[in-house]
DNA sequence: GCGACAG
DNA sequence: ATCTTGTCGC
């Protein structure tokens, strides 16, 4: 798929955040996704610290909707050179992204991001910062929380859910994908409601906690094998 | 100054 | 995130 990069890659902390208060304006939460077909999980597994001659593995694998079966896999070894830094997560992981994106064949209509989405200091997420870039519906989904409170104790039954608040605002939720299971973080990337974020992830994660398509990225960038890809 | 902190 | 298989618990 075409990926046009609107700046350079190799900035510093501060200029990274100016970048993000610039492209956060751009960020739109209203559902526009047409009929969707095609669902892309992305996800990067970072080079081992102890062992820095082995690269970083970029994956997108992208599955058709509603059967969950993948269509495509893109898996590739990538150089990262930003650190992680909280709140920083999409210019460590977008640039070693781009080249896996760029390979893929499918356009995705939809996009399940390992992370949060508008639930961010700046409200630009890794999902909000690629739905932005790629101009493509993204949702967030994360496996822990960056920013934002909840008011009580969210259920532990399948399905539940608790806004995720700050600043006042709703900026996700905290969902429980799977019975007496972790809650995952879900917030709008771009292009996509609240509401709507919550209730894909809910029908995406039917097996695993996190979505299909996020756990089959996961894989493939881990190296394992995965189901065929037909 | 102190605590929090996606992957 | 990463080091890693079996094992304890509901």
């Amino acid at each position: 798929m075409k990926v046009v990069a609107g700046h350079s890659w190799d900035l510093s902390p501060g200029e990274a955040v100016r970048v993000q208060r610039t492209l956060a304006a751009r960020v739109t939460l209203t559902d526009d996704a047409g009929p969707v077909r095609y669902i892309s999980g992305v996800d990067v597994a970072a080079g081992s610290r102890f062992r820095p001659d082995r690269p970083a593995r970029a994956a997108v694998v992208t599955v058709r909707w509603p059967e969950l079966t993948p269509v495509e896999q893109v898996v590739m070894n990538v150089e990262i050179r930003f650190p992680y830094i909280p709140g920083l997560l999409s210019f460590r992981e977008i640039p070693a992204l781009l080249p896996v994106l760029e390979r893929m064949r499918y356009r995705p209509d939809l996009l399940i991001v390992d992370g949060q989405g508008i639930a961010h200091p700046r409200r630009l997420g890794l999902a909000a910062h690629l739905g932005v870039l790629l101009d493509v519906p993204a949702i967030g989904c994360a496996k822990s929380r960056l920013i934002g409170t909840l008011q009580g104790d969210l259920g532990d039954v399948r399905g539940a859910a608790m806004p995720l608040q700050d600043g006042g605002e709703c900026v996700g939720y905290a969902l429980r994908t799977r019975t007496g299971v972790r809650p995952v973080y879900v917030s709008p990337g771009h292009r996509v409601s609240r509401e709507s974020a919550v209730t894909w992830v809910m029908s995406l994660a039917v097996r695993y906690r996190l979505p299909q398509p996020t756990h089959l990225a996961h894989q493939a960038a881990a190296g394992r094998h995965v189901a065929p890809v037909t």
